[in-house]
Formats: C-alpha cells, sequence, structure tokens
DNA sequence: CGCTGCTTTTACACTTTCTTAACGCCATGT
DNA sequence: ACATGGCGTTAAGAAAGTGTAAAAGCAGCG
C-alpha cells in the first residue's frame, strides 16, 4: 500500500484529499504546516507527497527545498491559479508536477500515478513512452518500430520530454539541457523545434502538450 | 572455471556477489577500490568484471576507460543511479552490460552469461556483413571472396562499423575505439577514411551511411 | 638519400541543420 | 471590440557538418 502525505493548511482540503486519497487504497497523512510536513516525512517515509504552496510560515517552496536535501519522493505540488513563476520554481527546484486548486479528484488521481510510476530499472540505455523508443546509445529513435529521423538537437530535445514523460518540463529546463550553457534564449528557436518534433511523432506517437507560460509536457495518448 | 572479479566499495555488497557467483561456479576475486581492482584484473586475468560505478576515490568510468586501455575482458557495471547519461557513456567507453541496483540475483546472472556468450562469439574471429567478410585474426577483408586492401586504420574502422552494422555508431565511439586514447580530433581526419573505405568497398559491398552531426552506419543493401 | 605506403592536414564545394524573423492565431484582460 | 502575450507555423539566411581531392608530414627500407 502506497502512503501519501498532504501538507496544507486548509483542513478542509486535508481532509477532501483523504477522502479521494483514502478511496484509493492509500495510506494517508497529514500536516498542517511546513515544519511538521517536513518531520512527518523524515518519521512516515511517504511514497509520495502533496504539498501546498500557500503555507502560512514556511513557504511552500522552502519546504520543498528543505525535503530534496535528503529526498526525492515525487511531489505533487497544489496550488492556486495565477502562481505561474512559483510554480515554473517548484517545477525547477525537483517538484514533479502540479494541479490548481481547484481540481477534479480524476485529475488529481491520474497526476499522482504518473509521478509515481517508478521509473523501472531500464537494462539498455533506452526510454520507451508508448510507441516511441529512444536508443541513447546509438542516437536512434524508433516510432511503432519504424525508425525515426531525427537531427541531434531534436533528438536531445525529445530525450528531455521523454526522460520526464508524463510530467512538465519547464522552458528553463529545456534551454539548459538541450542548448547546455550557450545562448539563454528564453524560446525564440525553442517553438520550431517543438513544431519539427510534433510532425515528426505524427498521430500515432505521444502528444508534445504546451502549459502556456510554463513548459512542455510529453504525453502518451 | 570462470574467473569473476568484483569491484565495488560496499563489502556487504562484495559478499553477497561473491556467494552469488560462487554458488554457480565462479571463482571470485575482490576490489574495494578502483586502483586495487586494476591491479587485480592485471594479476588474475578474470574472465569477467563486475564493476561498480559509485566508486570512492577513482571513478568507475575512469576505471572502465584504463582497463579498456590494454584489456578487453567483458564489464557489467553496477549502479545504484538510473542516470541514462552515465550508462550511455559507460556503454561507450566499452562496457557490456548495465544493471542498477537493487537487482536479482537470476537477473544478474542472465546478464553474465550473455555478455560472456557475446564475448566468445565475438572472438569468433570472422565479422560478415552482406559480401563483405572481416578476418579479425588475420586482419583481412574480403569482399564477394575477393581481397580486400585495407590500412591498418581503415581495417579498424570498418571493424567498428561492422560490428554494429545496421546501427549507427556515434563519432565519439569511433573516435574511442579506433583512435584510442590519442588525439580528441573530433571528425577532422575520420572523414579522409571513411572516403577512402567507401571508395573501396565500391557498388557491391555495404554502405556507410552518413547521419548528420551523429555518426555513421554500416548498411547492406 | 629517395622511395613507398600510410596518415594527417588543408582547402573548398556542397548538404543538412540551426537560428532568426515575420506573421497569424487564440486566449485573456481592459 | 481592441490591445496584449504566448504559441504555432512558415520561410530564408546563417552556421555547422560532410564529401572530395590534393598536398604535406611520417615512418620504414633498400
Amino acid at each position: 500500500m502506497s502512503k501519501a502525505l498532504i501538507i496544507d493548511d486548509e483542513q478542509q482540503m486535508r481532509r477532501l484529499l483523504r477522502m479521494v486519497l483514502e478511496s484509493r487504497g492509500y495510506e494517508v497523512c497529514e500536516a498542517a504546516e511546513g515544519q511538521l510536513g517536513l518531520q512527518e516525512a523524515a518519521f512516515h517515509r511517504p511514497d509520495v507527497v502533496l504539498l501546498d504552496l500557500g503555507l502560512p510560515g514556511m513557504n511552500g517552496i522552502e519546504v520543498l527545498k528543505r525535503l530534496r536535501e535528503w529526498s526525492d519522493v515525487p511531489v505533487l505540488i497544489l496550488s492556486v491559479r495565477d502562481q505561474e513563476t512559483i510554480k515554473v520554481e517548484a517545477l525547477e527546484i525537483g517538484a514533479d508536477d502540479y494541479v490548481t486548486k481547484p481540481f477534479g479528484t480524476a485529475e488529481l488521481l491520474a497526476r499522482l500515478t504518473v509521478i509515481q510510476r517508478r521509473r523501472f530499472t531500464r537494462q539498455s540505455a533506452e526510454i520507451v513512452v508508448g510507441a516511441l523508443k529512444l536508443d541513447l546509445l546509438h542516437h536512434e529513435a524508433s516510432l511503432d518500430e519504424a525508425p525515426l529521423k531525427l537531427t541531434p538537437t531534436e533528438f536531445a530535445l525529445l530525450k528531455v520530454l521523454a526522460e520526464h514523460a508524463g510530467r512538465i518540463v519547464t522552458q528553463n529546463q529545456i534551454m539548459k539541457q538541450v542548448w547546455a550553457g550557450q545562448s539563454s534564449d528564453p524560446s525564440e528557436g525553442l517553438r520550431v523545434h517543438i513544431n519539427h518534433l510534433r510532425k515528426k511523432l505524427g498521430e500515432a506517437g505521444p502528444r508534445i502538450v504546451n502549459e502556456p507560460g510554463i513548459g512542455y509536457r510529453l504525453e502518451e495518448p
């Protein structure tokens, strides 16, 4: 059974989340404040953490930063709308995904399963997302076993997205990993390559979904 | 009886591996540190090496690089990290396979037998790709039973391509395996030799196809 | 020494890929 | 409705990578 830790100051929200999670067989523990949340996390070793960014006292970002110092447990951010910059910051610090309040339970559970899906030990250096397969050793990509011709940049870009398949990848993260070191261009050229990739992936493969103002997410259909 | 060398800093892991291997009839020797591991390898001449990447002191990658300078013993990488890039690097330098901790003993043994068998077949001194035949033992090549006159560099280059026939071979891989250790020249002289090879292979033999920005691929027509 | 065969260097035309810029679209907010 | 900002799309020039030939180093050897 999976253990989930809820860190949120609103009791109402905690109760709602607890109900949803327990109905799915999660064992739930709660914390109403950041410092307590960290202690709970250390003590209970949850398999997933639901963290509200709008915490009183210790900032949600701060909680995440502290948590990441010793744990790599999947973290799902809960935030209200229009906290774009904070959301981005959270994702770059190491949050796995976010949902904006108010959210549907279906969406919440879907995100939970995605971020919890442990990357099962791949013995060959390849990344598989649905019908898409990336062979990092040979720099080969294939879709439904059919070879996919990608340029170096396209390959690097798709690799970053595929490594975090199902989760959001910030534009900054993409820029850092694909255009390492050089141009800090926010997005000018990125859009073009995304466009090329989408064309090559076609209908069959995973979709590259845009999260306005944040980044992109690779989703299998 | 096969001899196995374990290079891992954790005594617990060494003990576990020793038990598993000895139960399968391996003669086992150990080293807790990279430098010692290299000495052990030189002294005992193992038939297979199990190398942990997360070594203190000398990096596991570094150990592998040094080992590959004079030995082509099969190497199985052990690592806790799920970092694809490190995996790729290890495989490119010349590791034979990769297992992430924690792993089951059955899986470990399966991979061991695979890489040892692969080594065995690789030593069958011939590589055949279509009409092309490479005699590794005598350093002779033939195309349609007609002898093909190749210079040492050309032979080494064609060998690398033929070993991975049909797949892309990265320029880095080529440089590492043909010009081992020395010039870090990215591609300057490589293009010339590729050109020579293509001429000598002519129309009949396999084609050397370029993947711009990545490397080359040997394809049979 | 000059020859010979191999490797490396140099140079330039050519191809592929990357970047840049422009424009239209859709959403949101005034 | 109109401006705004972020995104998708397209086309063209810039940059990087590649093919090819010829010449320049570099051994060994008569």
